[in-house]
DNA sequence: CTATTGATGGTC
DNA sequence: ACCATCAATAGG
């Protein structure tokens, strides 16, 4: 089952958590592509300073103000994509950014998926699908058994460090010793 | 092992 | 000029 407008409708925090364990498919023309999502981050609105949407609306973060349960894809660095999914209700900038997964089918072997960069390249997910519906038939998220809290931790997100104290703030959420999480925490 | 740097292009 | 990254390289 794909997941419904109303799983995307939440809080990006809640979605953030929500979305781990899920499965995310990208159907190409040369086959279909899936990746169970285990590492995300939340971007949670216009007053986040390390949320696009910060910078206030322009052609490039207009998607992420729209309707919840479609793709941001944006291209940082020159050469790397990174998929957001849009989430809260129309009016409200906030988006999960995926940051791993791990491979099910259709994945090149060769080819890395943790690491919000690599995924795209993996997935095949590009410009191309920045402002897609997900509940479309190319690129969607289908359902999978919510990962229990106790196998979730949390902590800073990835690259943020200019957005002074929201860089901190623990919004980058993934499962627990999963051997896909694109940044492994130090050893307790 | 950690630290640093170069690649590269859309957006503002 | 800046950047929600990655791979390659240099150094200890």
């Amino acid at each position: 089952m794909r997941l419904p407008l109303t799983f995307y409708r939440r809080s990006a925090l809640t979605v953030a958590r929500e979305l781990l364990g899920k499965v995310l498919v990208h159907q190409l023309p040369a086959g279909r592509r899936e990746g169970r999502i285990v590492e995300t981050e939340a971007y949670v609105g216009e007053h986040d300073l390390a949320c696009h949407a910060s910078k206030g609306r322009t052609r490039r973060t207009e998607v992420l103000f729209g309707p919840p349960g479609r793709a941001y894809v944006y291209l940082i660095y020159g050469m790397y994509h990174c998929f957001n999914v849009v989430t809260e209700p129309e009016g409200i900038a906030a988006a999960v950014l995926v940051r791993a997964v791990e491979p099910l089918a259709g994945i090149p072997v060769e080819l890395g998926t943790d690491g919000p960069g690599k995924l795209c390249r993996a997935l095949g997910i590009s410009l191309l699908q920045n402002r897609e519906d997900l509940r479309g038939d190319c690129l969607f998220i289908e359902d999978a058994p919510s990962v229990p809290r106790s196998r979730i931790q949390r902590g800073p997100r990835i690259g943020v460090d200019y957005s002074g104290i929201w860089a901190q703030r623990p919004y980058r959420l993934w499962i627990r010793g999963n051997p896909f999480v694109s940044v492994l925490k130090p050893p307790p």
